[in-house]
DNA sequence: TATACGTGGCC
DNA sequence: TGGCCAAGTAT
């Protein structure tokens, strides 16, 4: 028996998740929130996207809302998020959208791909589900769907095209969208990494890995190495005002564009005890404990967080601000700079309680 | 092809 | 606790 385009419809048309991107079964969705959506959803769990998605569309409702703000508050907007230069992308991409596509989103793969932060998942993606092209949207969902349902053996992420053909050769002619969302929904809710439901699968016949008792094993990748612990001092300087002593990172790398305390270079040999040298003015740090830690997705960091007092006339150094303590909430924080702000009681509000 | 790029949840 | 994982893209 092989796997059918028809068993997974039928599949999808009763288990079908209800989300806030997702429209009515039949209805034509928004592009632009389809887009956003699948911005926001790279690599970013759908726990995670939703409040950032309501809050989102309530604040730019269209493309060319997005396109018309500045970027300071598209940044501010995504704080928490991760992947920053999701955020950037998205702004460039919602202002070439209209000036160079008269508002509206491209309607093809081959259109979308060439526009910022659209990859080849994202230009299939959003070309299936809000254009209804026959388009293959390869997210890790469908890596996993695939491998498993073929047993494809090829490490990820070579395997990628093979993948995508396999998807390819199952498009059905209509309900292409129908088909990419519920290769996504089979793999997040039956097929998921550990413990699959194949019992509830409408592939559990065709699937070569669970026929073999194997499915737990794909999809095969290569391991990842974990890389050094860095080290470095953050430096909050508090007026007596309540104040504090702020910079902006620069736009592109780690963190690029968001705000944060001044902080020394972040290295795997950083010596604590020349942190004084790194400090943006000359003054009594006091030091706090225990230091911050946090873990990036290729390094683990410890900040050694530093504070001190400073008069409330006190000028910014070059290249740094005051931002008055009401107004922190306007600052596009990462989570690892809230963690150092609530080490040193600068800032009330903790990554879970952004919300 | 390999690496940089966030964050929070789960076991 | 530590490694893995979540609707990837850019270089």
């Amino acid at each position: 028996m092989l796997p059918s385009a028809a068993d997974l419809l039928a599949w999808y048309d009763r288990h079908r998740r209800v989300l806030p991107w997702r429209v009515l079964a039949g209805e034509r969705p928004d592009a632009y929130r389809v887009w956003a959506s699948e911005i926001m959803l790279q690599q970013t769990t759908i726990a995670a996207v939703k409040p950032y998605y309501e809050r989102f569309m309530a604040r730019f409702p269209t493309v060319a809302a997005l396109a018309a703000a500045p970027s300071e508050e598209v940044m501010q907007a995504w704080a928490g998020l991760g992947y920053y230069s999701r955020a950037r992308n998205l702004h460039a991409c919602a202002m070439a959208v209209v000036a160079e596509h008269g508002g509206r989103f491209p309607d093809t793969e081959e259109g979308l791909r060439s526009l910022p932060g659209i990859g080849a998942y994202t230009a299939g993606a959003v070309a299936a589900i809000a254009f209804d092209r026959p388009a293959a949207a390869v997210d890790g969902n469908v890596e996993r769907v695939m491998t498993r349902l073929f047993a494809i053996e090829d490490l990820l992420p070579g395997a990628r095209p093979l993948v995508r053909d396999r998807v390819l050769a199952l498009m059905p002619h209509d309900r292409p969208g129908d088909f990419a969302q519920g290769l996504m929904d089979l793999g997040a809710t039956i097929c998921t990494p550990r413990n699959p439901a194949c019992g509830l699968c409408p592939w559990r016949e065709p699937c070569l890995a669970r026929i073999a008792g194997t499915q737990e094993s794909f999809p095969r990748k290569a391991k990842k190495k974990a890389g050094a612990t860095r080290y470095g001092a953050a430096f909050v300087l508090t007026r007596t005002d309540g104040a504090v002593l702020l910079r902006t990172r620069p736009p592109k790398g780690l963190l690029g564009g968001m705000a944060e305390v001044p902080t020394s270079e972040w290295r795997a040999d950083y010596e604590l005890d020349g942190a004084a040298q790194d400090a943006p003015v000359v003054t009594r740090w006091r030091q706090l404990a225990p230091p911050v830690r946090h873990v990036f997705t290729h390094f683990p960091l410890e900040l050694t967080v530093f504070a001190a007092k400073a008069p409330a006339g006190m000028q910014a150094p070059p290249g740094m601000r005051f931002t008055a303590a009401g107004r922190l909430g306007e600052e596009p924080f990462s989570s690892v700079m809230l963690k150092v702000l609530e080490t040193a009681g600068a800032y009330g509000m903790t990554p879970k309680t952004r919300d």
